[in-house]
DNA sequence: CAATAACATCTAACATGTTACACGCTAACT
DNA sequence: AGTTAGCGTGTAACATGTTAGATGTTATTG
């Protein structure tokens, strides 16, 4: 691969490197042949939609860096398909804030920027609050025992200390509760808004010592769900949510690099 | 224009009658050139982002009703540019729930759908009575200011009977107090989550007869942030927001055709 | 005559060619 | 030495050609 002398590291992207993080021998698959399409609601599964899933995944599990460079011809080459799809998926994460278009010049991961985690986390407090207000008044034993089901699967990813696990149950049980508010799509306004979070938090795994205190903070809200108390679930909430500033801030002083200006 | 003679009346395009709806000589400007596009943080006006704009605005004034079909080769020739850039506007539409595209057989306005107007309403309600806080809580003479004068322009439109001069300064008034809370990008969220709503509130302009109640609404809102008084503040606008949903019932007795199964 | 298979047609999805322009570099000029 | 103008290069933006598939229609078959 031929790099300009001039360019600076930042400009260089890994996908030059070796066979590339994507790894090797991708072929994405069309959807099958289906009548009806307009009719049934089915999710039609196009490249541009599998290349958004991969490069999403990417970012946000921090393979793909905040600040490096995404080179939309190796991207497409590395995943058998030509420039447009890889393009729709891109301008799609642009939207969501994941990646930074400059114009005629590069794509780069996103960096990290207090003033707009500042506001997802706002939004996110905003949008989780009002939604376990709902879920609360709303519950079931169904829900509560697949919430206690997440749970005990949770201290069980603590006990051995499995990060990953825990941070994808995690995940799972936000999911949960916003589903159970009953409203259709909420979920993928949430999940969308959260991304930049779930970034954070997924850098902030590996300094995380306080999944004894999630699950405690967790036990709360499950409990408060069980009570039908929609203040309560509400607060227990906010305070779980809360606890992510102070996180970040941690991070930016170990990991400045990754966040801009 | 050649039509089958199959194609029902939902398919047809008003692109296609006469000089279509997006009006005449369209020539898109591009930016024009400037130095140090990464650094400072200057908005890219592209085509596509012009294209964008101009179907959003289409499409959320009615000017393209909810069902209606889009040819993006009718639009790429009527604005003068070519099918890439319309495309991807439309692939944000469609993030945006604007447009519904149907793979290898058409892209149409959306329609609208109870439950995502729902899903719309509730997330409103979130962020704006959240954000309507933290402005009450930083509120200045300056924005006390500003609000009073976009009050006192609504009471006159209202004189008047001019819905549209109306409604677009109730907007503003709500994009100003989310500007307030102080949270970069906050506006643009919200704002894009609000367009089903607007939309429906576009199409109610006309059977809108309760301009002096919103009117009422609104000063009691003013007050709220004058007073820094954040619940209060929170449940004005919350009583504010809730009035929409009524509204939208009538709606869907007079225009049925315009909502979704 | 109903069910179904083959076909025609239209459009989004995808591929690829071309252009404009942002940026780094360098050289000229003050 | 600092500033600016011009050039080279690489990329996103844009244009356009091609393909696949969803749907309506027609032909075919029982």
């Amino acid at each position: 691969m031929l790099l300009r002398q001039s360019q600076s590291v930042e400009w260089r992207s890994i996908f030059g490197s070796g066979n590339g993080i994507l790894g090797g021998d991708w072929i994405l698959q069309l959807r099958s042949s289906s009548r009806n399409y307009r009719e049934q609601k089915v999710v039609s599964v196009t490249r541009k939609d599998q290349v958004y899933t991969i490069l999403r995944q990417a970012i946000i599990s921090s393979q793909l860096s905040p600040g490096e460079a995404i080179r939309k011809e190796l991207v497409a080459s590395q995943l058998g398909v030509s420039r447009t799809p890889v393009s729709d998926a891109i301008n799609r994460l642009a939207d969501e804030g994941l990646v930074e278009i400059y114009p005629q010049t590069g794509t780069f991961v996103a960096r990290l920027w207090l003033d707009k985690i500042e506001t997802a986390q706002f939004v996110r407090m905003a949008l989780e609050t009002a939604a376990i207000r709902r879920t609360a008044e709303r519950s079931t034993p169904e829900l509560l025992a697949r919430l206690r089901q997440n749970l005990e699967r949770q201290r069980k990813a603590a006990d051995r200390l499995d990060f990953e696990q825990f941070y994808e149950l995690d995940e799972a049980m936000h999911d949960m509760i916003c589903d159970a508010a009953g409203l259709a799509g909420l979920r993928e306004i949430a999940s969308k808004e959260r991304s930049q979070i779930d970034r954070v938090r997924r850098l902030l795994l590996h300094y995380e010592t306080r999944m004894i205190e999630t699950l405690i903070e967790h036990e709360a809200i499950i409990t408060a769900i069980a009570e039908k108390d929609a203040n309560r679930a509400a607060k227990a909430m906010e305070t779980h949510i809360s606890q992510m500033g102070k996180l970040l801030l941690h991070l930016r002083e170990k990991r400045p690099e990754l966040f801009g200006s």
